[in-house]
DNA sequence: CTTCTTACA
DNA sequence: TGTAAGAA
């Protein structure tokens, strides 16, 4: 199995991604509702994070730490599953771009409030 | 003892 | 987000 396998693999418990993160279950469960991230199942219905997921929820929490909302956390992150079908990354430059006006559009620079799912993807391009 | 869901401050 | 409840 490749190294692509391996981070998809489910293997850790809430708990343990809670040390991981520093999140609370709180949050590693909110963010799931708000489909951030897709941890597994156990049979007995319990959430087992890859290595993948876990690197998905430090750059959550990273991003909300640098004041960008779920929906703006959930276009980044979409945009880079996007342009990275693999493995080839998105250039940092890139990332400050979309936080730059993930952050404008949070100050409310340009009248926020509605701004539809649209303008908002043409807004990060 | 840990985790899950649901609901409320 | 935090926390309480009751179930698993």
């Amino acid at each position: 199995m490749d190294d692509q396998e391996r981070r998809s693999m489910p293997l850790f418990s809430i708990g343990i991604v809670k040390k991981l993160t520093e999140l609370t279950a709180r949050q590693i469960r909110y963010y799931e509702e708000n489909a951030l991230v897709f941890p597994e199942r156990t049979t007995g219905n319990q959430r087992l994070y890859s290595f993948h997921d876990v690197d998905r929820l430090l750059e959550i929490k990273d991003l909300l730490e640098r004041g960008i909302n779920l929906a703006g956390i959930k276009h980044i992150l979409t945009e880079k599953e996007h342009k990275n079908p693999k493995d080839a990354r998105v250039t940092d430059k890139k990332v400050r771009k979309m936080i730059r006006n993930e952050l404008l559009f949070e100050t409310g620079k340009m009248g926020k409030s509605n701004m539809l799912q649209g303008e908002m993807s043409r807004f990060f391009h």
